[in-house]
DNA sequence: AGCCTTGAAATTACATGCAATCCTTCGTAA
DNA sequence: TTACGAAGGATTGCATGTAATTTCAAGGCT
């Protein structure tokens, strides 16, 4: 036993990285905020040597960018960097797909398809937190059946950057139940084990999110434009 | 006119970033290097402040990595790596030529025909290290045409790494002029405007790329399996 | 009333101090 | 000769001092 308050046996700056993440993630911190390192530092009690190590690490990943002269801000993501994140998502969770599909066994087959059922239920219940967590489980259970760790990385941090992004807006209704469908569609083209097949599949649900996303976009635009004066 | 030694105006943490990187990608500092802090502080002539957020931005971008209780080492890439490096190479280098053949414009297509030929010639003419230049120069253009900044960036981060693993070991011989070949098909593909064929074009020259890789293992492997004493 | 100037506060970026921890090496004993 | 142990050296991680620069705001001037 070595002397442990209620740190985790990792650093101040990894916890402080972690801290700082999901506030960001949780919108506690909405996009436009600014992140001084002294300001950081003494919100989560540690000096400015991991608070900056923190900041660094958010911007590294997206999640934040440097102003000059004013430091790190939260990154608010506009529509056109939207895209680009899901122009990039969709290749690699395609990419995702056709090696799972190539890697996986039976029992693998069968873990998606009771996370699918699970999502079925969650979705008839209109239980849309379970939801949205079911819907980022399946997705996480299918890169790391790709067994690819860089693809892994950046996948994940695509979901982040995303999440940052839609944390309120960005919700079309139908979409839930259109998710299922195309979930047990990616299972079914994994199940056969044609990589071709579940590549299509993968790429053609993350282009549908987006399709989607766009479609939202233009019935907001077109909203605000019947009425100009805001 | 401000004060200005022979900075470029930025800061010295990224100044020793890229000397570091430099240095790293010419194996000046060898793959299995450990990058202490006060040794890379001492070596670049700069406080250890600089030299910590220099290396970890180095070991952030897969240059280097972390082991407990020695510090940052030079990454020394094994053969399932670089696979996992090539295979999201291989979606993302696809997508940018799909992304590319959309955005393009005939002086675009002019440009890398230039490109091409230069190439052609170099090749021709045996130069080996001209050859490396205008390769990494063709797929630069390239990704720069997709005009997506993530995809640019992870392409550039994954080059780093291959060019870090593969600095001496790695080349096959009748590899250049086939490079030129497949790089005159993807700009084929481009000029057409096809999106499905421009990616089947960047992908295929980067599976290509792959293959030969195992197969130059697979020789080294053979030869070494004959005399197993070394 | 509006613009400019000046001052104050805050921030970054860098340098450096310091304790805890770990690896390494050298000496010693079996 | 080999295994063990202890001391030394080095490194990380964190804390904090400090100068330069910039933003922001208030007040005065036109």
């Amino acid at each position: 036993m070595t002397t442990e308050t209620s740190a985790r046996e990792q650093g101040l700056a990894e916890r402080a990285y972690l801290t700082l993440r999901k506030a960001i993630l949780e919108h506690e911190l909405a996009p436009g905020t600014r992140l001084s390192v002294p300001n950081v530092a003494e919100r989560l009690g540690v000096s400015r040597s991991p608070a900056r190590e923190a900041i660094a690490r958010i911007a590294y990943e997206g999640l934040a960018h440097f102003e000059p002269h004013k430091g790190a801000v939260v990154a608010d993501l506009d529509a056109e960097s939207l895209l680009e994140i899901y122009e990039v998502r969709e290749a690699l969770e395609g990419l995702a797909c056709r090696l799972a599909s190539q890697r996986m066994g039976a029992d693998d087959v069968a873990g998606l398809r009771e996370l699918v059922a699970e999502h079925t239920a969650a979705v008839e219940a209109g239980d849309v937190e379970l939801h949205y967590d079911l819907d980022m489980r399946f997705h996480a259970r299918v890169r790391e059946l790709a067994g690819n760790t860089r693809l892994t990385a950046q996948l994940e941090l695509l979901q982040h950057q995303i999440r940052l992004a839609m944390y309120t807006t960005h919700r079309s209704p139908g979409g839930m139940p259109l998710a299922v469908t195309e979930h047990r569609r990616i299972v079914d083209a994994l199940e056969s084990g044609d990589p071709v097949l579940a590549e299509a599949a993968g790429r053609s649900h993350v282009s549908r999110l987006l399709r989607d996303l766009s479609a939202d976009d233009d019935r907001r635009r077109a909203v605000l434009d019947r009425r100009p004066a805001s």
